[in-house]
RNA sequence: GGAGAGAUGGCUGAGUGGUCGAAAGCGCUCCCCUGCUAAGGGAGUAAGGGCUAAUACCCCUUCGAGGGUUCGAAUCCCUCUCUCUCCGCCA
């Protein structure tokens, strides 16, 4: 959520920020309502105001014996007038909250300009991609060749965007997890956290899923609904709600593996094949807790963070700064890693890093306490994905595959294989 | 699933219709005292919102959540949620 007082005060620069993502922000039509809401807020303090006034003089009264009816003739009409002029503001006031739930956040000035993923600005490299002396297999092919991954079966059970995957490249992909955590935990300083999978509408509004993109989430027919959780952002980011940190708490920073359960409503046709887009999905998630002024070094730091993962892994990949148009909803700036699939001879997205600014902090009350005034103040929040296990399962495959269609274990994987030096059938 | 108890400020914990945002204690901050430390004395110490140039005044809201009664609710009534204890069941 933006800055309410900001949107009043400043509405048409907020537009014209918003405007980069291809957001249109309607002005006029929020400061007429912000207009109505101030009238009406003045109004119902002041009934509140001479309510509590009277009702204090009738107490006096009364204790001293007065009489008390001329006081009660005078405030007669009062609660009704009150009763009718709450309403109206409670009803205004949920008109901006609509709105403001809705507005986009702010985007950093350095992000780039462009519309799509095609104007993403490529900011490093780190290894070139890989050059094969044989035809690349794609990960379904590779997987299928060895009998370890079983589309058919998981839609006999699921349907379409499920995976089965057995014996080596199931344990490949919690080997990849283990190594995940245990490098954010014992190499980049976060706490490992163990969190909930289902969480309640709340959460999902803190965090900015809620009430925008409800059709990308799975939701029980609970009395009081849970939905499944589309990122381990959204328990863990959640950990901050309500609170306030000390200054020396911060800055905080949580790992978590989970798994991931989208909907993918609206994503028909892409990536149909595989594994690269499903139902359901393995992930380490990164998240940081900071002040303020600390956030874009943080942002760096987090993407480095989940950058060593690939470089444990020896996969190629890149670092791209997404345009304006392709950043997230909540996010400021966004950096994505993508790794090099040999298979789709393609760049795919296997971590986005965010920083969320005051976005996230807003909508869930996330503050700290400022050493030098005392007082609190929204905390920024960060996250990114450190990194999707599923993908890079694929990327492993299909970077370390052999002519013979046999794939090799990463050397830091295999401590965590029992040794296995090669996957063949 | 059954039975009972409870939910108040950073914490403990008083408070059954008015002057209660809320006693007391602890903690914390500042000051005094003390050669240092300890002990002691004094003052202060919730959050959110509105107004505003203002993190200054002033005003509003908040005692688990929502509704109701009342001129007036932490206190009375209703609904819900959560926590704890015991029993059952279970990974």
């Amino acid at each position: 959520m933006i800055d309410p007082k900001l949107l009043r005060q400043s509405a048409a620069d907020v537009a014209v920020n918003l405007a980069r993502r291809g957001y249109k922000f309607d002005t006029v039509a929020y400061l007429l309502l912000e207009d109505r809401r101030k009238s009406l807020q003045m109004e119902t303090e002041s009934l509140q105001s001479e309510r509590n006034s009277s009702a204090k003089s009738i107490g006096t009264a009364k204790a001293k014996g007065e009489d008390i009816t001329s006081l009660l003739a005078a405030v007669e009409n009062l609660r009704d007038r009150l009763t009718s002029s709450e309403a109206a503001l409670q009803e205004v006031q949920s008109l901006l909250k609509d709105i403001e739930l809705d507005l986009p956040n702010l985007l950093d000035d350095s992000v780039p300009d462009g519309k799509d993923e095609k104007d993403n600005a490529e900011v490093r490299r780190w290894r070139e991609p890989s050059e094969l002396r044989f035809k690349a297999r794609d990960h379904i092919e590779l997987g299928e060749n060895l009998g370890l991954i079983d589309f058919e079966a998981a839609s006999k059970i699921s349907g379409s965007r499920f995976t089965v995957m057995k014996g080596p490249l199931a344990r490949m992909q919690r080997a990849l997890i283990q190594l995940m955590l245990d490098t954010h935990t014992e190499e980049h300083g976060y706490q490992e956290t163990y969190v909930p999978y289902l969480v309640q509408a709340e959460a999902l509004v803190g965090t900015g899923q809620l009430p925008k993109f409800e059709e990308d989430l799975f939701k029980t027919e609970t009395e009081t609904p849970f939905y499944l959780i589309p990122t381990a952002e959204v328990p863990v980011t959640n950990l901050a709600r309500d609170a306030i940190f000390e200054a020396d708490e911060l800055p905080k920073r949580y790992v978590a593996h989970t798994p991931c359960f989208r909907s993918e409503a609206g994503s028909y046709g892409q990536d149909t094949r595989g594994m690269i887009r499903q139902h359901q999905f393995e992930k380490v998630e990164l998240v940081h807790f900071v002040a303020a002024e600390d956030s874009m070094a943080a942002l760096e730091t987090l993407t480095g963070h989940a950058e060593a993962i690939l470089q444990k892994l020896e996969l190629p990949y890149r670092v791209v700064a997404l345009c304006a148009g392709d950043v997230g909803f909540g996010s400021a700036k966004t950096y994505d890693i993508e790794v090099w699939l040999p298979g789709q001879k393609k760049y795919r997205e296997i971590s986005s890093c965010s920083n969320y600014n005051d976005f996230q902090a807003r909508r869930m009350m996330a503050r700290r306490r400022n050493p030098e005034s005392g007082k609190p103040e929204l905390i920024h929040t960060l996250n990114g994905s450190g990194v999707a296990a599923g993908r890079a399962l694929i990327a492993v495959m299909e970077n370390y595959q052999n002519a013979d269609g046999s794939i090799r274990v990463p050397a830091a994987l295999q401590r965590y294989m029992g040794g296995l030096e090669v996957i063949s059938a």
